[in-house]
DNA sequence: TCTGGGGTCCTAGGACCC
DNA sequence: TCTGGGGTCCTAGGACCC
């Protein structure tokens, strides 16, 4: 039973990862996404901090990246060198008598029994600089909620501790938002229940919390607002329930003979996906984004679970021919969802105060 | 400034059965 | 002929995160 929760991430991970690539990329301004060419329709995957300087942020057209700072180095993203470097810090953190339950490219919890947690996080630092050449920044806290958000207060290349002991002093001012699993349409809501800041929630009435947002998600704020949360770092690897592929297109298709073929071809897609995974699908969904950028999703459960490759392919065109056509299409998706039996269930989540 | 791609979880409503 | 509730399955939509 691990004792200290810490939440270790990488700073500017895509960036940093090309600097090491290209280290004369270091100081000048990076910007990541789609295939390098900004002119096209995509978005920015990550900027380096000299590209933030001039207001580029990750999620931003890359065409409007391009507008703020035409001079910027504009690199595709490179999935196969940033999960190989992933895979490196991963294996660093793992070389500590630790439990490492990895989030995402950049990021992992940090179970620990240890006496002096700061000390290890500086350890963990150090390790992934050295063999990396990576920095990464270290939240240290008494569950999972608040080690993660701890991480932002120790950027870049920093330890910052958030516990119950100081919850309130370093959080209960911020707004809502501040939380993590609260965004903008979540606190706007609760803004309109004269809920705004993190005390607010956290003293707000369970049951009023409960009859706007439900059964498990009034519950679930209430308890982000006082900063309770899992304490559980799992290094079971986490079973994938789907798997999907989509495409934006850069001229619209507005023949049905094109939007047809582009599913069958996501399809397959996906079809090499599920076969590596060697589950079957239960269930296929296709997502359609109409001009000028509204989208819908139809799922189909299929008549008997299969892996087969002109099987999905068939159900995409099936559920495809349940949207209502008629309008250009910009994006196409198709998802294969893997049936959620023979997974050993969650553990039950318990929580800390 | 025209808005990616890959995931997860929760909610609500209709259909259907008893 | 009209009318109960409860439970489960399925689908669409919303929200969030990296």
């Amino acid at each position: 039973m691990a004792d200290h929760v810490l939440h270790v991430d990488l700073d500017q991970f895509i960036a940093a990862v090309e600097v090491l690539r290209d280290p004369s990329l270091r100081g000048r301004p990076v910007v990541v996404g789609g295939n390098g060419d900004p002119t096209e329709r995509a978005v920015v995957a990550t900027a380096s901090y000299e590209a933030r300087e001039f207001g580029v942020r990750s999620g931003m057209p890359l065409r409007t990246a391009f507008k703020k700072l035409p001079d910027a180095v504009f690199l595709p993203a490179d999935h196969t060198l940033y999960e190989s470097a992933s895979a490196d810090v991963m294996a660093v953190l793992r070389s500590f008598p630790v439990v490492v339950e990895v989030l995402g490219w950049d990021e992992a919890f940090v179970g620990a029994s240890v006496d002096d947690p700061v000390a290890l996080a500086r350890s963990l630092q150090e390790a992934v600089l050295r063999r990396t050449g990576l920095h990464c920044s270290v939240g240290i806290g008494d569950n999972k909620l608040r080690a993660k958000i701890a991480t932002e207060f120790g950027k870049p290349a920093g330890v910052f501790t958030l516990t119950r002991d100081n919850w309130v002093e370093v959080m209960g001012h911020r707004p809502t938002s501040a939380l993590w699993g609260v965004g903008a349409k979540t606190e706007r809501k609760l803004a309109e229940m004269g809920l705004v800041t993190v005390t607010d929630l956290a003293t707000a009435p369970v049951g009023d919390l409960a009859a706007r947002f439900g059964p498990r998600m009034g519950p679930y704020f209430h308890d982000l607002g006082r900063g309770a949360g899992d304490t559980t770092v799992s290094a079971t690897p986490w079973v994938v329930k789907s798997r999907s592929h989509e495409k934006t297109f850069q001229q619209d298709l507005v023949s049905l003979d094109d939007i047809r073929r582009e599913v069958v071809a996501l399809a397959h897609q996906v079809a090499a996906d599920v076969e590596a995974e060697g589950r079957p699908v239960v269930r296929v969904g296709v997502k359609v984004r109409f001009v000028p950028f509204f989208t819908k999703v139809r799922l189909m459960k299929l008549p008997e679970p299969t892996s087969s490759a002109s099987d999905l392919a068939d159900a995409a065109l099936v559920v495809l021919d349940r949207f209502d056509h008629g309008r250009a299409v910009r994006l196409l998706g198709v998802r294969a969802e893997f049936s959620s039996e023979n997974v050993e269930p969650n553990s039950s989540p318990s929580t800390y105060q």
